[in-house]
DNA sequence: AGCACGCCGACT
DNA sequence: GTCGGCGTGCTC
């Protein structure tokens, strides 16, 4: 009997001791079974990275059985190490992110399939010999693919079965990936693509840790120059993985994707079916997926051969995940790809201050794309200050940008309004009483829908009939919307050109994906003249008839404090703008805004983004934030609000006093009250390069919360203010 | 994550 | 008096 470690997929900060009899043999990495509790588990033996010994009074148990797979690779385990010491989370949480897959761990399953037999067919009919025919090549195949393929029913194939004609046999439960044909269909790369992608490509083929900001503007084909990488990769033997920010990219992507490499990629999202994913976790395994096209998480499959990151849209906020480990699946790709020694792609029209910065003082290399291909110019960029152009009473839409949509709907082109908010109104109020309708266990007002008649909480996700009386002080027919959403917007334009075809597209609107895809699709073929929608319009898909975008309200995103805010507008505003005019003809930006002066509108006017980064990174240093300056921030929670602030206060007194280091509340978090629960916030804020994770775990986590109290540590929060 | 244990409300 | 609701804490 030896002593090993397992970790197990739990919120447990460290691997658990085993007994391992010597009849078994485990290294690490290899999948065990082991007695927890009253139950039984599969974890993963795992280094003895200085862990402490359990207590003399814990009497430990005994491996079951080594499960019959291939063991976790060790850069993924020194990989899932790192990220959870950084994210200060229990390691079991990281091994989770890997084995999120329950019926991908184990030995894998044949299943039943056909194929010829020695027997004599006993009378010969068409559909008989069709079968044969089919089976001629000794391949199997499962009963129901067979007569599918034969265009026979499955009693054909039973009775030849029977008859020993066919003959029973076992086939793997997948179809295998096919090979990624690197030479496809080349696409035609002008000659600063050409640059970038030859630079990009010796580092691939010398496998070197190196990382490229591939910073091109929309239109400029960053995509093909990134697909040349991986072919150059996928030469090398390598596998490579694409991140995208959203699975409403993927569809399109992945037509694009098999247009150049002739076979579908390894999807990788949490919308796939069980069967999907565990074929794609094990073909991953063992190296037969070359490619992986996937959301953040695909970070955490079990490469065993990986060569190549590319992270698309690098300055999208959803790469940061917001339960568990909170990663930041872009900054990870960069760990991952060092830990791996392999070079790695951040790709975007607007990079993130972190990532332009690390680019510009040479840390990145920086490869620029700054004109657009296929004749298609950038389009022109206009505010208009609604302070001069104020639209109609309870209306949203100034005359300047009613006068250019009709303009567009006589020439038969696409207009398309962008407001990112859900919803037929943000507010209810009641003229009455002034009382706004807010959520009963949440810090924020009920949004109201009309296509369901309903007052909805987008936190909680809580909703209540839209009541016709006040809540408060119950006088009738007083209730009045307050702001625009999607849907009002909509109302107005119907109002306004009642001849048009006019889309809406918001994520309320239950569609699946082959109806959104559907719905898009008709778009592009110009089955639409105005579209009204949300932030899920200003990615991926393009619009080839579409010259007009209006911004419906460009301040939007920027009213509250956060000194991200400004950053992630330009970054949204741009990304909606670059819908505009991608073929032929010239496209126009109108963007409505209370403050035309205000340095993200003369950003995107000017498109002047370095002067714009300047004024951003300014703001930063001053401020010492990110990435001038390191932030983690504690949230505590409780159904009480004092127990929570009190417990903050106990936590920052147990914190060691370091110059340098400020701590900034306890405050309220941004979200104060969400489910029926408190939010406070503590703000930890370090100098540049400090490794705050310990001072953290000696001073402020090291007091244990009781009760109902929870504690939520963040490294490096995507808001911040 | 499960599962056991424990402490308060409504029932045979 | 007990059954069982969930809230809390532990699992080598």
């Amino acid at each position: 009997m030896t002593i090993i470690n397992v970790l197990l997929p739990l919120a447990i900060a460290d691997a658990y001791s085993y007994l391992l009899p010597d009849d078994l043999h485990a290294e690490i990495g290899d999948f065990v079974e082991v007695p927890l509790g009253s139950r039984k588990m599969i974890g993963v033996v795992w280094p003895d990275d200085g862990k402490k010994p359990p207590a003399k009074t814990v009497k430990l148990k005994t491996v079951i059985g080594v499960v019959e797979m291939k063991p976790l690779p060790l850069e993924l385990i020194k990989f899932l190490n790192w990220v959870c010491d950084y994210y200060i989370s229990p390691k079991g949480m990281g091994l989770r992110l890997v084995m999120n897959v329950p019926e991908a761990i184990g030995v894998v399953q044949n299943i039943d399939a056909v194929r010829m037999g020695t027997g004599e067919v006993e009378r010969s009919t068409k559909a008989r010999d069709q079968v044969l025919d089919i089976c001629e090549g000794g391949e199997t195949f499962r009963k129901s693919e067979l007569a599918k393929q034969a265009g026979v029913s499955v009693a054909v194939v039973n009775g030849l079965l029977k008859m020993g004609a066919l003959s029973m046999a076992q086939m793997p439960k997948f179809a295998k990936f096919k090979v990624p044909k690197t030479n496809h269909n080349l696409a035609d790369l002008a000659d600063d693509q050409h640059a970038a992608a030859d630079t990009i490509c010796q580092a691939v083929a010398v496998q070197k840790f190196e990382t490229f900001l591939l910073d091109g503007v929309t239109g400029s084909g960053k995509t093909e120059v990134y697909f040349a990488a991986i072919a150059k990769a996928i030469e090398q033997g390598k596998q490579a993985v694409v991140l995208l920010p959203e699975i409403a990219l993927t569809v399109d992507f992945l037509q694009r994707f098999e247009n150049r490499f002739g076979v579908e990629p390894a999807p990788w999202h949490s919308g796939l079916a069980k069967g999907a994913r565990e074929r794609v976790w094990r073909a991953v395994a063992s190296g037969e997926a070359k490619i992986v096209i996937g959301a953040r998480s695909a970070l955490f499959l079990p490469f065993d051969n990986l060569g190549l990151i590319v992270v698309d849209e690098e300055h999208d906020g959803a790469y940061k995940q917001d339960s568990g480990v909170m990663y930041h699946a872009r900054d990870m790709a960069v760990v991952k790809a060092n830990i791996g020694k392999f070079p790695l792609i951040l790709a975007s029209a607007t990079p993130s201050l972190e990532t332009y910065l690390n680019a510009t003082s040479g840390r990145y290399t920086h490869l620029v794309l700054d004109k657009r291909h296929g004749g298609a110019k950038m389009p022109h960029v206009r505010s208009i200050d609604l302070r001069e152009h104020q639209p109609e009473s309870q209306k949203f839409l100034s005359e300047p940008l009613i006068t250019a949509m009709k303009a567009k709907l006589a020439a038969g082109e696409q207009s398309l309004l962008f407001l990112n908010r859900r919803g037929y109104a943000p507010l209810t109020l009641c003229r009455a009483c002034g009382h706004r309708i807010a959520c009963p266990q949440c810090d924020a007002w009920l949004v109201e829908h009309r296509f369901n008649n309903r007052l909805m909480c987008h936190h909680c996700g809580i909703s209540i009939v839209k009541p016709t009386k006040c809540t408060e002080c119950e006088a009738e027919d007083k209730l009045v919307a307050c702001g625009p959403g999607v849907e009002r917007i909509f109302e107005e334009v119907e109002l306004l050109f009642p001849e048009a075809r006019i889309e809406l597209l918001s994520s309320d609107i239950q569609m699946n994906v082959d109806e959104i895809q559907r719905r898009l699709n008709a778009i592009a073929a110009g089955e639409c003249d105005i579209i009204i929608g949300t932030q899920m319009i200003a990615k991926g898909h393009h619009f080839p008839h579409l010259t007009l975008v209006g911004v419906v309200d460009a301040d939007l995103g920027l009213e509250n404090g956060d000194p991200r805010a400004a950053e992630r507008t330009y970054q949204l505003l741009n990304q909606v703008a670059g819908r505009a005019g991608r073929e032929q003809k010239q496209g126009m930006v109108l963007l409505q805004t209370y403050m035309p002066q205000s340095p993200v509108m003369r950003a995107m006017i000017a498109q002047d983004r370095e002067a714009f980064y300047k004024a951003e990174a300014y703001g930063r240093e001053l401020a010492n934030l990110p990435p001038f300056g390191r932030l983690a921030s504690i949230i505590v929670s409780s159904k009480e609000q004092k127990k929570a602030f009190a417990f903050a206060r106990t936590m920052i007194e147990a914190a060691p006093k370091i110059t340098g280091m400020v701590i900034l509340g306890p405050a309220p978090a941004p979200m104060g009250f969400v489910r029926g629960r408190h939010r406070v916030r503590v703000l930890a804020r370090a100098p540049k390069g400090f490794k705050m994770q310990d001072w953290l775990k000696s001073g402020m986590l090291s007091v244990k919360p009781s009760g109902d109290l929870k504690v939520q540590t963040d490294t490096d929060p995507y808001s911040f203010f």
